[in-house]
DNA sequence: TTTAGTATGTGATCTTTGTTACAAAGCCTG
DNA sequence: CAGGCTTTGTAACAAAGATCACATACTAAA
């Protein structure tokens, strides 16, 4: 099940012989939605490659304050960890999952071996690191030269692309978490855009009409 | 010239082998404090290592509104251009001279070479991604949970130090543009900050107090 | 030294967002 | 179906920041 998943997710990036190594020495990690993968000051012992499902990467502040910086996805890995497992520092981010995921975990030690070994997987890296840096940039964005009706209808729009449809589960305190204020400020919002027909509330659940 | 202020900002890094190649293949690069060194939707053809001065990094929205991100320094790399040298693609960001600053620019194609031959150039490639990850987290940190006169107090913190001491000189239209607001706020917020004792406010010019 | 341009100080007002408070609707469980 | 919990709707008010308007101060060039 590993080797089958692994193969439908990297088959394109990977050579041959890493994925044999992947599926050697990788151990397969299943996660129900909710559950936390791996959470601020954790010590990083491995690094988790996406087979399936989606995961939501967190940043909190002193007081407890949460702020949505991004999805991951399937192919993707989390370049933060990344960086953790490398510089041997403690996580930065939480990282919990959106929906129930597959993971691939690789122990760190093989993970410097690769770096060596393989070029696909130095530019899987670099290439992660690079993803992750631009959708940091798009976060800047959002909450630099956004308001918040607009930064409510991203996160809409991206909720409903990785449920690949337009009906989200979704509660509106969940919704001011995320984007890091109130509930009323969301419930207002949501009101407006529902008038304005571009969505459909119901009880725990959002559907976005014009995406 | 460039031999000197390279073995001494990098020899801790680098092994000497590598120090060779960079004075070979490198090229100085001398940039006036003020002066743009690489702006949006500029393709990157070679890759600047800062030997000495120090380079503001900013964004830019459709409407032209600007926002900080962060300093480099002596010894630091964009890791943005290094993504886009390595992705191939455009700049998402704009570089400024925050002081007379000298660059080594690298060629792109020495770096793919210098990766897979020299450890510690994929050590400080790795290192550079996850600083600025850090610095990005930091930025995204300071935006999201900061008000407008903790994120001042930053600024000037950040500024003083790149200064090397506490006397800055910026106008108040300059600061509202690193951070993304009105010249009329940043005015407001600096004079109570001079009430609290915090700085002092000359034309052109301000003194930091207590850091 | 006058003048024009640049930089700063500050009141008044508006918009956006945050906070408090409470009502009503939906849902689950005994 | 009654009571309790969760979720949503909304009014009223507070606070931060944005915008407009204008006065004053400093500086450099004619």
């Amino acid at each position: 099940m590993l080797e089958k998943e692994l193969r439908d997710a990297y088959h394109f990036i990977f050579e041959e012989e890493l994925l044999v190594e992947i599926t050697k020495f990788g151990t397969l990690r299943e996660v129900k939605a909710g559950e936390t993968i791996i959470d601020i000051g954790d010590y990083v012992k491995s690094m988790p490659l996406l087979l399936e499902g989606a995961i939501k990467i967190l940043r909190e502040d002193k007081d407890g304050d949460e702020l949505l910086l991004y999805f991951l996805e399937r192919g993707d890995t989390c370049a933060m960890t990344l960086a953790c497992c490398l510089g041997h520092t403690k996580s930065e981010i939480r990282a919990v999952a959106e929906k129930d995921t597959h993971l691939v975990m690789i122990p760190i030690d093989k993970m410097e071996e690769w770096t060596s070994r393989f070029k696909s997987w130095r530019n899987f890296v670099f290439e992660s690191y690079h993803s992750r840096l631009t959708e940091m940039l798009d976060t800047i964005d959002t909450i630099a030269f956004l308001n918040m009706d607009e930064r409510l209808m991203r996160y809409l729009q991206d909720k409903a692309k990785i449920n690949k449809n337009e009906q989200i589960q979704v509660t509106h305190q969940e919704i001011a978490y995320d984007l890091h204020t109130s509930r009323v400020v969301v419930s207002r919002l949501l009101k407006k855009l529902e008038i304005e027909g571009k969505i459909g509330l119901q009880r725990n659940s959002i559907m976005v009409h014009d995406l």
